[in-house]
DNA sequence: CGTGTTTGACCAGCGC
DNA sequence: GCGCTGGTCAAACACG
């Protein structure tokens, strides 16, 4: 799903339209109609009409000859009489024998140049005169016919072009629906079951965006399940009340069949196998790509390294803490939240402290969000959404053969030189960005201590409140320009081949402080990569988990791979 | 009273 | 089978 490329199809297509001029074979044509060339290949509005505005021009032109040639033919006659009515005549005269008309005045002028030029020196330099425009009239008229050539030329380019870009955007509407379909009818799974439990929503469909991977139209996920896939949603959404009893060890309460709510949200066989079918079904051809990349992605994980003062990092989401433990090896506690911001989103962090250096908060997502995210929470998102295809698509290429996850995060990560590292050695595969580096003093006197500000506690979930978009996305920026990337392959082959079936995952995060991010707004704005890293951010959100599938170049599973830098951005 | 946090208990997966 | 660990639940509690 080159969903990303939704942006550069206008953009390369207008590109293709502005270069044409450039491209075309220049001739001295083009420069004498350069005026109306490049109007006429800038605006393609005019471009149907082309041939009218030659006809236009040549009457124009052939105007001005008959003006002439009236006065060489019929002197004694009114030029403003004849010069409407007379064009065709003329223009016959000129178009179909011009050299005659040429040799005429030759002759004309021999003659009266022996004749007259004693008795009138104004008829002769007028004769001159007439045979100069002649001549350019000649001229003037092979120049036409080589611009219609032209013109026709870029009309078919013209036509070639447009209908790429009309391909290519049916395309891109394709594989953005399929994509939409796919997540939707996941959620869908999850919002069913959970909706029996959560009161009243139940089976509702809560209008919703999917912009996690791509967007979204929750409504028609109804009607594009097919009939044995609703069979296999209808079983795994129904069987929530089994579950209670056949999961149900010692009568032990519903535990159970909560817990199997909530794995629910994270299917591993049903709404997988189910999402399979479906896809199958769409595109039997992408099928197994496609259903083994949502499957790693449900699983992935991101991991963000920042300093942070504060218990959690702001990332434009709203979570609620569900659990604390105290996790081996590590003497801080381990905080379990979930996203609050939608009814039965699955997307959960874990927010633990770095046992070497306290001041380093690890924030780790799982999951993805069933509900629209804010443009700050978009913003945090991407770059872990980026990440999660990075790390998909490693486990996909060593698992298959196929891939360049040095090219992927090139392509998708706007990260300058800080270190993301993907682990898939871990019971899931995880990617891990770490923000806390700062290796390029130059910038970070530019945007000073981006990351490293405490937040307020308390404020940080708010997006609504202290955060604005700009600031989160300046933040996503910060990060990003401190940020390198290397990618650590700690797996075997038969680990990622395990890997190949879990799925995917969709994160959304980033730290910062909005006030810090808010102060160095100013000096960030004003840098262009900003915009570019935005950029890349909205790419990735629609287009991560394709590229994935697109990659082609192996990759060895145990490779290590630093990418350097993205300031050029 | 509603919402969010704390915290002890429960469960599943995994390794031995 | 047992113990360890990670993950989750839900009652109790705190707060506005």
């Amino acid at each position: 799903m080159d969903k990303g490329w939704g942006l550069t199809l206008d953009t390369s297509s207008s590109q293709s339209l502005s270069l044409l001029p450039s491209k075309q074979p220049s001739t001295s044509l083009t420069k004498l109609t350069g005026d109306t060339m490049f109007p006429l290949l800038g605006f393609p509005v005019n471009l149907s009409r082309p041939a009218a505005k030659d006809d236009e021009h040549n009457r124009k032109v052939l105007g001005e000859v008959d003006f002439f040639s009236d006065r060489l033919t019929k002197p004694t006659s009114p030029p403003s009489h004849d010069h409407h009515v007379k064009p065709n005549i003329v223009k016959k005269e000129i178009v179909e024998t011009p050299l005659h008309v040429n040799t005429g005045l030759q002759l004309l002028t021999a003659n009266t140049g022996s004749d007259q030029s004693t008795v009138d020196d104004g008829v002769s330099s007028d004769a001159e005169d007439k045979r100069a425009k002649t001549t350019e009239l000649a001229q003037m008229q092979v120049e036409l016919q080589r611009m219609n050539a032209e013109n026709k030329k870029l009309k078919e380019m013209l036509s070639h072009v447009t209908g790429n870009y009309t391909a290519l955007q049916m395309h891109l509407m394709t594989l953005m629906h399929q994509n939409q379909r796919t997540v939707n009818t996941e959620n869908e799974v999850v919002q069913g079951k959970a909706g029996d439990k959560n009161d009243g929503v139940g089976g509702g469909k809560v209008p919703r965006q999917f912009l996690d991977i791509g967007p979204s139209g929750a409504a028609e996920a109804d009607d594009q399940v097919s009939d044995s896939s609703s069979d296999e949603r209808t079983r795994s959404s129904t069987p929530q009340n089994n579950n209670i009893e056949v999961g149900t060890r010692d009568g032990a309460r519903n535990v159970n069949a909560k817990r199997e709510l909530g794995r629910e949200e994270s299917p591993d066989s049903e709404s997988q196998g189910w999402a399979t079918n479906k896809l199958q079904k769409v595109n039997p051809s992408n099928a197994i790509d496609q259903s083994t990349t949502e499957a790693t992605m449900r699983k992935a994980r991101v991991s963000v390294r920042a300093r942070s003062e504060a218990p959690m990092i702001s990332d434009g989401c709203q979570w609620r803490k569900y659990g604390q433990k105290m996790a081996k090896g590590n003497p801080c506690p381990r905080a379990y939240y979930r996203c609050t911001m939608a009814v039965g989103c699955p997307v959960r962090k874990q927010v633990q402290r770095c046992a070497e250096d306290r001041t380093i908060l690890v924030t780790t997502y799982e999951g993805t969000h069933n509900h629209p995210l804010p443009p700050a929470a978009m913003a945090m998102a991407s770059t872990t959404t980026a990440a999660a295809s990075m790390l998909l698509s490693g486990s996909m290429s060593s698992a298959d053969g196929i891939m360049n996850p040095n090219l992927l995060a090139r392509a998708i990560i706007p990260c300058n030189s800080s270190m993301a590292t993907l682990s898939a050695s871990a019971p899931f595969p995880t990617v891990t960005l770490d923000l806390t580096h700062n290796p390029n003093p130059l910038q970070f006197q530019r945007a000073a201590t981006p990351f490293q500000v405490p937040f307020l506690q308390g404020q940080p979930q708010n997006f609504g409140s202290g955060a604005t978009p700009i600031a989160q996305a300046q933040a996503l920026y910060n990060q990003s320009k401190f940020s390198g990337l290397q990618l650590s392959q700690e797996v075997g082959s038969s680990q990622l081949a395990a890997q190949a079936s879990r799925p995917p995952l969709q994160p959304s995060q980033q730290p910062s402080s909005a006030d810090t991010v808010s102060a160095a707004a100013a000096a960030i704005t004003a840098d262009p990569n900003f915009t570019a890293v935005l950029a890349a951010a909205i790419s990735s959100i629609i287009g991560g988990a394709h590229n994935a599938n697109n990659n082609t170049n192996n990759n060895n599973s145990t490779s290590r791979t630093t990418i350097s830098s993205f300031s050029g951005n």
